[in-house]
DNA sequence: ATATGATTCGAATCTTAAGTCGAAATTTAA
DNA sequence: TTAAATTTCGACTTAAGATTCGAATCATAT
């Protein structure tokens, strides 16, 4: 016998449980702040044991990012699929969002910040990245097309959801989460429905 | 005789010299990326010199930020003084700044960038900071109650005007200065003025 | 002209943290 | 039971890069 199925498990166990403590520590010291030793620590293994799970710390970060975006990604998907109107699709996908970020709200943040500090490409998750930007932009097109939006410029709507949800806040500094009331008065107030308006 | 008028100028003009270089190695290779050896190669001084200079790499990165910071306060301040309407003197607010960043924008899409990437506290230009945020804030909050803008939450509106007006200033390659139209037509076309729309 | 102080710099040192090593502990399977 | 495989880890090595040293150059004032 090779691997049984229940030491893969207990593996990827070991492995979330190190990107976990990764995580905290990441958040707390910054990318390049946060050591091997303290993320070990973190975690509750030796230094050397991450090592075994890890290639590098880079790796570490990586596996965290594509992680959290493929998770994002795939708890998009069925809502992406079903074929409702651009604008309930794009509310659903929003409160979709909302729900992730609630759910695990250091990971979310983290995840749409660290993107602006990294620098080399070829990240796995940027694909995921890429993907939800295209299906927001398209539904936001899509919606204004059909005269579900308010006439709204697309690419300003766009950039405006940015500051509320990629922490692109006007004050580089102070990036609190996005709750689930940003996103109520977002769809209540910023996007009320032109036809029940008047 | 100690020092005289203009060596005190000369060797300011050498500090900013090598801030400017300094700046350029820092967008170029991130905050951590950047080394003294290129700051040194890049502002044409030898690395011992710059400590002649600074204490630290970190008090290079500090007069950076405080200087870039003190500037653009200084410009806001008599915009801020002359007694307007909130909406007025909110929209002539972010004029300046856009004058401001097309004047020199590689400095101003840093300096609005860096502070999610800095940890430590204690920064003297977090003062100039957290001012221009306060003013901005209580402009928004007067205007929605003075009904000046849409009744939206103001931290809402920051947010997605964050969004906008990052986008506004720093993306694209328009020469052309921001003009009050240019704020105008942005919070217009986010947010339908609700005396105009029924 | 020369002493004092300001400025410059490359080489040497010091620090930090990533990554490696090899031995030990634990688990698995016969 | 026991040997092979898996997992764990603290100590060590090493590379990069920040900071310091000390000597050389340049400016200025008497």
């Amino acid at each position: 016998m090779s691997i049984s199925n229940r030491q893969l498990e207990e593996r990827k166990m070991r492995q979330d449980r190190i990107l976990l403590g990764a995580l905290d520590v990441f958040k707390d010291k910054g990318l390049d702040g946060a050591t091997m030793d303290e993320i070990a620590n973190s975690s509750g293994f030796g230094k050397a044991t991450l090592y075994y799970y890890f290639k590098s710390k880079e790796e570490v970060l990586s596996a965290i990012l594509e992680d959290g975006w493929r998770n994002i990604w795939e708890s998009l998907e069925p809502v992406i699929a079903e074929q409702d109107s651009p604008r309930k699709t794009f509310v659903n996908v929003l409160i979709k969002i909302a729900e992730n970020a609630q759910n695990r709200p250091g990971l979310f943040e983290f995840l749409f910040n660290v993107p602006k500090a990294i620098k080399l490409d070829k990240q796995p998750w940027k694909d995921y990245q890429h993907r939800l930007y295209a299906v927001i932009q398209g539904l936001l097109e899509d919606g204004v097309k059909k005269g579900e939006f308010p006439q709204v410029d697309p690419q300003l709507m766009f950039k405006a959801l940015g500051g509320l949800f990629m922490g692109l806040v006007f004050m580089g500094d102070r990036k609190e989460p996005v709750t689930d009331k940003d996103v109520e008065s977002l769809l209540n107030e910023l996007i009320t429905d032109p036809k029940i308006n008047n």
